[in-house]
DNA sequence: GATAATCTTTAGGTTGACATAAAGATATCA
DNA sequence: TGATATCTTTATGTCAACCTAAAGATTATC
């Protein structure tokens, strides 16, 4: 496995977490600025060494063993974003930015041991998962928030969003723990909401993928911790 | 710049820190694992770059350019060992492995950050000099031993081996600090030493190779610090 | 100072990741 | 359903770093 691969790897399973569908290779050209036939040949190889199943014309999906090496890639990459921002007082998107490099030339050891040295952290200054050795979810981060319907009640658990999206959001009571009224959900993810202590919202849909949410159920109170 | 020419660059830049002559290309191609042919190859692009000068049959040095260069990704990479083993625990041996492949990938800014969370420190653990941001050396780490001449009185800087090595040779009362008189120099590095307070020893050219002294008058005396 | 042994260079070949352009498949919409 | 627009694939080309093999220099030895 080379740098190359990886990324693609990462790039399926990353928009994997998010749509659970076959990803379609114009989704890889365009994330890795390569054109769709080169993306295409690339896919085959990686499909001889069964790292991914691909349905032509349809997308690409991972194997068993393709997500367990996308899995262990993106605890790299976290877990050096968590040093980056924490230790050298970058921001989320620089530290972003090099952790991709990072991440492809981190032997596990050295993983693992970053891992020791941040004591074991489950999740990234962004509030994205940061996987198990073994490639385990660690913590229950929810759904986004574009896949819930209306009257159903959410609890917020993570904003992957950074700077100023992210302050507009909890200022709006849109913070994790809170609980939120789903009032109306258009197909495209453009939402009307009703936060627990706050004034009525609408979001765009940008806003709106990035917000992960669990339903909780309506005669549930608020846990109160 | 990429990771191939970045690499040819360490290895010319970490030779000259001995020899002062220029580099032969088989220097390059055994130290590398790549034939002499590719070298030479690759020693022509980078002497269309400025970033070395070539003598056919002779050898490569560096320009001021690439040695600037060089010092730059020299010190990136025993800054990240300066990390490696304090912070991650590993030997000085990783270590160095580990941070062959970081300092291909590693931005100035997180170069100089990372040399802040470390304290700035000035040599690695194994007593290698890190340049600092602009190339310059920031502690005089003396000459190898071999360069010494029979009669003359050094002072042991810096001892550049681990482990048993360098274990058995502070026993021997060749020890960062301590005064040696070289009795018996030969031209391939072999010599007899006199210990200031230990017995006379003979050492081979690899380790006399690995021992940094300053010279010292024989009048003056050792400081006590 | 000639000849052998060794090192260096040149010329052409391989491989991997990408690009371009044209041919093939699918989706959309009247 | 048929025409068109869009996406996907195939075939072929480029580039960088390396290799192999053979030709050309240099150094060592007698």
């Amino acid at each position: 496995m080379n740098e190359s691969q990886e990324m693609y790897l990462v790039h399926i399973a990353r928009e994997s977490e998010i749509s659970n569908k076959p990803i379609p290779l114009r989704s890889l050209a365009d994330h890795l600025n390569i054109l769709p036939a080169s993306v295409n040949q690339m896919i085959r190889k990686m499909e001889a060494d069964g790292n991914v199943v691909y349905q032509p014309y349809k997308g690409v999906s991972l194997t068993k063993e393709g997500e367990r090496q996308a899995l262990r890639i993106i605890r790299n990459r976290r877990l050096w974003e968590v040093f980056l921002t924490d230790h050298l007082k970058f921001n989320y998107h620089q530290a972003n930015n090099i952790a991709c490099e990072f991440e492809h030339v981190t032997p596990d050891e050295v993983t693992d041991r970053l891992a020791a040295f941040l004591k074991h952290p489950q999740t990234t200054a962004m509030g994205k998962s940061i996987p198990g050795p073994e490639g385990e979810e660690t913590v229950n981060l929810g759904s986004p928030l574009n896949l819930a319907t209306a009257g159903e009640q959410v609890q917020v658990k993570n904003i992957q969003s950074a700077g100023t999206q992210r302050g507009f959001l909890i200022q709006s009571g849109i913070a994790p723990g809170k609980t939120i009224k789903v009032l109306a959900m258009k197909a495209d993810g453009v939402c009307l909401l009703h936060p627990q202590d706050a004034p009525l919202v609408q979001l765009d849909s940008q806003l709106t993928h990035q917000i992960r949410v669990i339903p909780i159920k309506e005669n549930e109170q608020t846990p109160q911790d």
